[in-house]
DNA sequence: CAAATAGTGTCTCTAAGACAATATCAC
DNA sequence: GTGATATTGTCTTAGAGACACTATTTG
């Protein structure tokens, strides 16, 4: 038995106290707004899916999805096995935004978070049945800021959540945000939906995730339109189309039948 | 006592397992080399903290500065109080730059490690005399990457470790590196060097942290030295003051005694 | 004065934004 | 034909990069 073999065997991390370690997933998806209008094309709005808490604490408040990190399992690992646990889907992409590790953020102890950012595509968005008879809704987003102060709001049907945040600029340009009023949104979860929105939008800004959202092959006005609702901003056809040209490439396809003049279907590239 | 209130006092986190939580902070600085002409300014190389290993695992091996998360700190608490052992310093910023959390990267068990890049600033360092009786060093960087090989190479005096990394593009634009060959630095920590340095040089494209190297006045010239360092670059100081003036903001005072026409200093603005 | 850095002016080229004009389909 | 989106062209403007030139200090 060598010396470094010896050496792990006697070794014992139990010596030290430990955290729990989660991961909370703030999962985006579009929902398609029917128009009225047999010409017009459907709009479409930013969306995350949040899921009514049954147990204590926060009971019957909205929180993310997410769950505790198993053993022999990376937290990148956890966060997808939590987003199919939710909604039998693969998200098309997972970005890490960060550990959030206040002592006090957990009214059940010790337990620091990893949250992530994913995207679902426009398949069919379907809940699994699970046993634990948990409610999930998607709400649409609006997040305003304004001289550093934030306002979140999150609405599904009847209910609306709002939240008020504050920004605080940190070094190397990133940007954290302080609750002022979690809106009745449990734990930390709002600062963590305010950074997602944060990081989805710089990464939409250089066409980075725009393309999850899609099926593989779309129009490029679908593509404009997904750039337009996540980062809530309005963009020229011709300018859009001139910056996007070196990310995709035409298929041969058309769409038809949509009350007006026919697109090229596109593929990324 | 409130059905929360009871709720809490039930509850156990101990049913789960639980990983152990550490820090490892990719500590730079620019070390500057003496000219040996008296007219001409001194050139500075970018460099970062090891030290090497007392102990199993790795003995004998260089690592990254670092630690175990303690109860009632948050993570970026751990990260400071860290560097701040090994160098008796304050670092001017920190970054996150995500959870290596593989099962198989500690042979001692289950340690998951959020990594940090940290900046020193110009002033004198010193290294605090631990009575573990720890070697630390500051190594040169060097860091080229040619069509998704890289090879990431650090110098101090006559020690130099070359470890190779695989290039792996991930959703968001994010890139993250696999070791091919760990060229002898412990753990994953080749890896997290590799992604501290993509992390230092985007922050320093758009003079995120470039002023963190600097003490609070500085000459423009000193100022494009340290982008030009930091990421491997060179640009034409005409172009750089163009694109500076925005961040800047003069001092009424000048440099001296340079050997050339002084300069005016600057702050940040 | 020679060598080095400090600092300014300007030309070109590219990319972004604004806007105008034309094309094509469903009804 | 009408009303919607699809698609292309071009003008203007802002910014990056390249380069030339002048200024100022120390030894």
């Amino acid at each position: 038995m060598n010396d470094e073999h010896q050496f792990l065997e006697s070794y014992s991390l139990s010596d030290y106290e430990r955290p729990s370690v989660t991961t909370d997933i703030v999962v985006f998806r579009l929902r398609t707004e029917e128009s009225d209008n047999y010409r017009q094309d459907s709009k479409s709005k930013l969306s995350l899916l949040l899921i009514r808490r049954g147990g204590h604490p926060f009971k019957d408040c909205w929180a993310l999805p997410g769950g505790f990190l198993n053993p022999g399992e990376t937290i990148e690992d956890c966060a997808l096995r939590e987003v199919e646990e939710e909604t039998s889907l693969k998200p098309a992409s997972l970005l890490s935004i960060g550990l959030f590790s206040e002592p006090d953020r957990d009214p059940r102890g010790w337990i620091i978070s990893n949250a992530f950012v994913s995207v679902l595509g426009a398949e069919k968005v379907s809940f699994k049945a699970g046993d634990d008879a948990k409610e999930a809704k998607w709400f649409d987003v609006s997040f305003e800021t304004e001289n550093s102060d934030s306002v979140l709001t999150l609405c599904s049907g009847e209910i609306k959540l709002s939240a008020v945040l504050n920004e605080e600029k940190s070094s190397f340009g990133m940007t954290s945000y302080k609750i002022a009023d979690s809106g009745g949104i449990a734990f930390d979860h709002a600062k963590i939906i305010a950074k997602a929105l944060t990081a989805l939008r710089t990464a939409a800004r250089d066409f980075e995730m725009i393309f999850d959202f899609l099926p593989e092959k779309f129009t490029l006005t679908e593509l404009q339109n997904v750039q337009e609702t996540v980062m809530n901003i309005s963009v020229l056809p011709a300018n859009f189309r001139r910056k996007i040209a070196g990310y995709v490439e035409e298929t041969d396809e058309y769409t038809q039948g949509a009350g007006h003049r026919p697109a090229k279907l596109y593929r990324r590239k």
